[in-house]
DNA sequence: AGCTATTGATAAGA
DNA sequence: TTCTTATCAATAGCT
């Protein structure tokens, strides 16, 4: 069909295969689409160029994943071998593992020791004395910590204590000063207030006197 | 193409169709073969009849799984939605379950408590605590079934000996009576055996005077 | 299934 | 890429 007839062979000029791909893709996309109204077919069909175009079609009243998992429910062959296979192997695996763990903790919860000899015994035991003597051991941190916290807390409170002390003395040597009228100078007043603003309740690490 | 044009719409009559079918069928995978070597192209066809008769064809130098898989690569869709993202989504929750008792494991096992809360820390030293006790609990009965088996032992050899000892004795009566001679009858001498056949080392429980 | 008149597809050229 | 068109291929209706 054409100008000439043509032998079913690999077409050696670049630009003629690209546009007889054109136009043999279409034709063969409106044949599936006509096929598929004609004779109620379902017909999915995936076609690459060797330039790496892709070009589908697939029958409306379907899907590709319809049509692939009929495919494969139909003719036994499986089509995405590569991926179904690695994803169920790498379910089986995991699930294998899962198994392992939850058999552990079983153990390790002192369930299902039944069917395990004196001898498998002795390693869970190790494990949950080594797990116990951790989980002890960080708790006695935790309340030493505890107390550390304590004692820093009182020490604190003492010296904001002893600084609201000092700050009561000043206040009142202020209002005396007050009482002696205005005769001294600012400069001079000045020097008893720097003791109340040096107050700064938390933050001991920036006292200059810690 | 035809002896006559015809609507692109369902062939009415089924006969008719099923022709209709197998010959466009058999024209579009022609053609699909056709252009895969006319043009280096990779091409999928899958065909349902509405009877549910498939047909198929795929490139000579490819396979059905590297054109699916080469289809979603490059556009992205999901061919096969239902099998793929159900496995995934599988995989993606036995993971996280996977993850939850490694957690657990390591923690229960001493490790990793570091980030945890004193208040966490209590329940996994309950269970600690319960596994520990219930791992020496087995391990204290199968001591005390040890010193059971030990005890039913020194019975069994105690009533061995015993029946040796009555063996020795009916032996030696034995030769005493073949000593005196023949003059006693095979009945007589019979009573005397069956002493030697009772004795069965093993299997306590089947012994008449246990 | 074959046959063949007819329509459809397309190779080559623009 | 698209259009045209001469030519070949596919196939509808029959047997």
């Amino acid at each position: 069909m054409g100008r000439g007839k043509i032998e079913i062979k690999r077409i050696e000029n670049s630009t003629n295969r690209q546009v007889t791909f054109s136009k043999r893709r279409n034709g063969i996309i409106k044949k599936a689409r006509e096929i598929s109204v004609l004779c109620e077919a379902q017909v999915s069909v995936l076609i690459f160029s060797s330039s790496g175009k892709i070009s589908d079609y697939c029958s409306a009243n379907t899907s590709f994943s319809r049509i692939l998992e009929r495919y494969q429910q139909n003719c036994g062959k499986k089509l995405w071998d590569a991926n179904h296979e690695s994803l169920s192997a790498q379910i089986d695996r995991i699930k294998k593992e899962n198994d392992n763990m939850q058999i552990k903790l079983r153990h390790l919860k002192g369930e299902d020791l039944n069917p395990l000899t004196p001898k498998e015994l002795i390693p869970i035991e190790d494990v949950l004395q080594n797990g116990l003597d951790s989980v002890r051991d960080k708790q006695m941190n935790y309340l030493k910590m505890l107390k550390k916290n304590e004692r820093l807390l009182e020490d604190e409170q003492k010296r904001l204590t002893y600084i609201l002390h000092h700050q009561q003395l000043a206040m009142e040597e202020n209002v005396r000063d007050l009482d002696l009228g205005f005769h001294q100078k600012n400069g001079a007043f000045a020097t008893h207030m720097p003791m109340a603003f040096r107050v700064q309740p938390i933050q001991p690490n920036l006292q200059e006197n810690k």
